[in-house]
DNA sequence: CCCTGTGAACTCATTCACAGCC
DNA sequence: GGCTGTGAATGAGTTCACAGGG
């Protein structure tokens, strides 16, 4: 989702939901899986199984794009990995650029999984002139300078940024202003765009905090036997202190007073 | 399984939302940001506009954490930020161990964003023994043979796979086995784990498919006058074919007739 | 029977709108 | 007056359970 005032206005035609969307390629991995092995039908339960939801959501998920399947029998591997294609875009060849090319930028342009689904790294871009010229993953890198020029000749309308957080805004400024309306954003950083252009974000931080809250909270359920409370290093740091004033506080401890820096 | 007793029926204490979590180290990341301008108080709405969320939301998920907050002035910055931080379980240092050691791996090692806030690179492992010793990130990288004991020893809760997708369940299952219990898996497979542990994906092939759904959708829609299609490269490509024999079908186009291999 | 497809019930999340307090 | 905190309303997503075709 896009920053602010994001909504799909219309879309009255047939829409599919997002949390369906966003299953869509878990399941075609797990056909593609299938159709290599050439298993030539699959139940709901067994492919479910494999892509690691409940069947129940998945023939729900299937039914938003028609009545592939058959009763008594299950869906046709080949007939159905077509459909999903078909249905998520990935029929035609989407050229993507990635802009800085650091080491994620590097990694992800070696990355296999790309062109291996109608994926083509069309580009790399980065705001060093030391870097121009030097091939990653067996392209060139070309400098920011050319980035419109770069994005439209090559028809690009995805884009990948992996800068530093201080720059990201600004490529991602310039990448619409090119004509991406896709943007795939590595950076730490909140994104604003114009209405129209989709932004999603990988955060690694984000992720790994979110694991810390459910693994805090595994660790103090469990706090009565023997409890593996991780390390806690140093509880001593100064309680970044100050406090609204009277009132309520939260659920749990409040702050210990002392004064910070 | 490890499970063991009562399986955790999610949130049952004291339950802040899934949504809500995920949200919160979005609104830490702006609020250091004011933190460090020094900004002592802020509002809602402020707030919201720098996470990149709306202030209804906003309010709503701080509602869940206790009442902060001074009504007609806003939020104190510091304070809020130490409280997302203890809820998040981030005044603790976890150390995280990375499992493939390859592009990805690598730049994740060396990725800033990592210290800053609770987390420690406390490993790196791989399965390649010409890689042991190398040093990676001012880390030496060791190999999975020691996996259960590096685990152990530093006490490693958390563990992020990097590993090619077939050798990412049994890295998982050693990461369990040893004591792990939160995975972040950038592997593109789907990760089965007992009952207790948290996994968490990464999938950059997924999100470009989202993007190009979207994206698709957006071309389609601008097809006022002819056919749609917008670049679709080569459209040649066998449409591996078969279908479901009678019956209704999909909502657009079906698929022409064609035998596939 | 087997398994899909889908209304209906339910749970989770977002948004609205305003009371309550500074 | 300004802004938080929160019930109530709305909407999205999931699960249930079963009708209905093979």
């Amino acid at each position: 989702m896009a920053t602010g005032r994001t909504h799909r206005p219309a879309t009255r035609s047939r829409g599919i939901p997002e949390a369906t969307v966003a299953r869509l390629p878990l399941y075609l991995r797990a056909l593609t899986a299938l159709s290599e092995r050439s298993v030539p039908t699959v139940s709901s339960e067994e492919l479910a199984a494999a892509a690691g939801v409940n069947s129940a959501k998945l023939r729900k998920d299937f039914s938003y794009l028609g009545s592939y399947g058959t009763r008594g029998v299950g869906y046709d591997v080949e007939y159905l990995v077509y459909q999903i294609s078909r249905e998520l875009g990935l029929t035609q060849d989407w050229p993507v650029a990635i802009v800085g090319i650091g080491n994620l930028g590097a990694a992800l342009a070696n990355y296999g999984g790309f062109a291996s689904r109608g994926f083509r790294v069309a580009a790399l871009i980065d705001a060093d002139p030391a870097m121009a010229g030097t091939p990653v993953a067996g392209i060139a890198v070309q400098h920011t300078d050319d980035l419109d020029r770069i994005i439209s000749e090559n028809g690009v309308s995805i884009g990948v940024i992996t800068t530093p957080p201080g720059a990201a805004q600004q490529v991602c400024d310039r990448l619409v202003a090119a004509g991406v309306t896709s943007i795939l954003n590595f950076a730490p950083t909140v994104l604003s765009v114009p209405d129209g252009v989709d932004v999603r974000k990988v955060d690694l931080s984000i992720e790994l905090q979110i694991l810390a809250f459910h693994e805090q909270r595994k660790a103090g359920e469990e706090a009565a036997a023997d409890g593996r409370a991780p390390v806690d290093t140093d509880a001593d740091e100064a309680p970044p202190m100050r406090a609204t004033p009277t009132g309520r506080k939260g659920p749990d401890g409040d702050m210990p007073a002392v004064m910070p820096a």
